[in-house]
RNA sequence: GGCCCCUUCGUCUAUCGGCUAGGACGCCAGGUUUUCAUCCUGGAAAGAGGGGUUCGAUUCCCCUAGGGGCUACCA
């Protein structure tokens, strides 16, 4: 058995939906479950949506999320050059025996030509579209005499090659997915695989270049669907029936309310990604926000986007890549498109968090605070992110969710203080700090012993208590132990704190 | 409009003819906690509809309905 060699084909035509990320990403582990190959590759056929930057952003958020590929533009490998429009020679010949056996033609017709066409059929209530009856009464080698052929190329009239589908004929193919999926030849129009600016379109080039690169599962979104049947045509016509890849059509992740696909749109409106990383628009200056920036880890995206259409079946939500490339499955990928749950991507980001060890917290976290202009120091910040991080689904929110560990608080918890800012409370923590502040060693253990004793020698409730200390150090109702809070804040400043609450607040 | 694909809790899904239909997110209730979060326990919540096939259908087939995709010299 040959090794299994996969590709993801993206254009460089903006930012990489996560769709497509998504792609990569089952590309990715297939390859890796059977030790093979995962191939980048860049189609980029058509010039006119060309944009700038496009194909680094794609490399950026393939390396980010630790899905690199084996070969692809920039990387190398045996098979190259991995741009279409650096290959754009190599289709050539593969043109020239379509034309020669009669499996494709040339086509002259015009823009206007074409539309012309194309309202004559809609009018009489056929379909518009340039196939098996129609291409009689078109500008094309088929209509046109030898002659006026030669004529026109040789007055270097513009002209495309049209694939040339039989009129009759079940074309039937295998997905790895869906099963047999079945079309009839009449259905499908005699596409262009040869544009006039010389290059292929999308059809031929993947075609051509995944025979030639040896690939060996095409692994693609579900919108590719209706023209596999074109493309196994083309495996016929050029006699590569017996290596064609094996293919399996992805479901589409569609929008967490309302209809169709996912888009840019979904994500502005509700608030979330539908880009891995942040993208800025060359021409227009626009951002799209991306998981990265918006505190997304990798690990965290990579896990959200395997189960939005693959399940294992034992019921296990939390892989990691490699545990993916062990469990990974084609068979187990599901038919149906899947809507975007942003509260479970939430989850699995705050599973991440939860699960990510301090030290590698430590540095998005303190750059985040720089950014914030707090500076701090590691052995400070890697005390507070234990006590924070299960309180978190993002990074970001460490600030938020410990805002009183960098500065006192300038608003107090209204309802808690209503609550639970009493005399029995204020009197406690004046003595309890008078006695703390003669404390030997000023930590969590010797605050809370010392705590307890109180209590038990004034005989008073901890619920009348210890919410009025936390709420003078922290202005929360809520947060982390107050005991390891009050240690790594640190006597005078706890101290000041209580002092400040007591003054704006007499009781 | 035409063609193709799809259809289990609100959402992601398990089930490959035997189901008291399981799990996860979210939601609700209880427990733990001074508190919030975590954690633990429990709860509400689904097989689009109609026909077949079968001893037996969520599972296989057909029809209807609904959803999605494609329908360019774009990928």
């Amino acid at each position: 058995m040959s090794k299994v060699r996969v590709r993801f084909a993206p254009s460089p035509t903006g930012p990489l939906h996560i769709g497509g990320v998504r792609t990569a990403l089952y590309n990715y582990l297939l390859a890796k479950k059977n030790q093979g190959d995962f191939i980048l590759r860049i189609e980029d056929t058509d010039q006119t949506r060309f944009v700038e930057g496009a194909e680094q952003y794609i490399k950026e958020s393939l390396s980010w999320l630790g899905i690199s590929p084996d070969e692809g533009p920039g990387i190398g490998g045996n098979f190259g050059p991995y741009r279409q429009s650096e290959r754009k020679e190599m289709y050539q010949p593969f043109v020239t025996q379509l034309l020669e056996k009669g499996d494709a033609y040339y086509a002259f017709d015009t823009v206007d030509e074409l539309e012309q066409m194309r309202a004559r059929m809609k009018k009489t209530g056929m379909q518009p579209r340039y196939d098996t009856t129609s291409r009689m009464s078109m500008k094309n080698s088929l209509t046109l005499s030898k002659d006026e052929v030669e004529k026109r190329m040789a007055e270097g009239a513009e002209y495309v090659v049209r694939i040339k589908m039989p009129r009759k004929e079940e074309i039937k193919f295998h997905d790895e997915i869906r099963g047999y999926v079945s079309v009839q030849s009449n259905q499908i129009d005699d596409k262009v695989i040869l544009k006039s600016d010389g290059l292929p379109t999308y059809h031929l080039a993947n075609v051509v270049d995944d025979h030639l690169m040896g690939i060996t599962h095409i692994v693609r979104g579900e919108e590719w669907l209706p023209s596999a049947p074109l493309h196994v045509m083309l495996y016929k016509f050029l006699g590569w029936e017996n290596t064609m890849p094996k293919m399996a059509h992805l479901p589409l992740i569609l929008k967490p309310e309302g209809k169709g696909k996912l888009s840019k749109r979904d994500g502005d409106r509700l608030g979330f990604p539908v880009f891995p990383i942040e993208w800025k628009d060359p021409s227009t200056g626009e951002m799209s926000m991306g998981y990265r920036e918006e505190g997304y880890l990798p690990e965290a995206v990579i896990n959200i986007l395997a189960l939005l259409g693959w399940h294992s079946s034992n019921n296990e939500e939390i892989f990691s890549l490699s545990s993916l490339v062990n469990e990974f499955s084609l068979s187990k990928v599901n038919k149906a498109g899947a809507r975007f749950d942003i509260d479970k991507a939430k989850w699995f980001n705050h599973q991440y968090i939860i699960q990510k060890p301090e030290k590698e917290i430590l540095d998005d976290f303190s750059t985040y605070l720089k950014s914030n202009n707090i500076q701090k120091n590691d052995e400070y910040l890697l005390k507070i992110i234990p006590m924070i991080k299960e309180r978190a689904n993002f990074i970001h929110e460490f600030l938020q969710e410990g805002e009183y560990f960098f500065s006192p608080p300038i608003e107090y918890d209204s309802k808690a203080m209503k609550k639970k800012w009493k005399t029995v409370g204020v009197e406690f923590g004046k003595e309890f700090l008078n006695k703390a502040n003669q404390l030997e060693e000023y930590n969590a253990e010797n605050l809370h012993q010392l705590f307890h004793q109180l209590i038990e020698e004034k005989n008073v409730g901890i619920g009348q208590v210890m919410p009025t200390m936390r709420l003078a150090v922290t202005g929360k109702a809520g947060g982390p132990p107050i005991f390891e809070i009050l240690s790594v804040i640190g006597q005078k400043e706890v101290q000041k704190r209580f002092t400040e609450a007591v003054t704006k607040f007499p009781v």
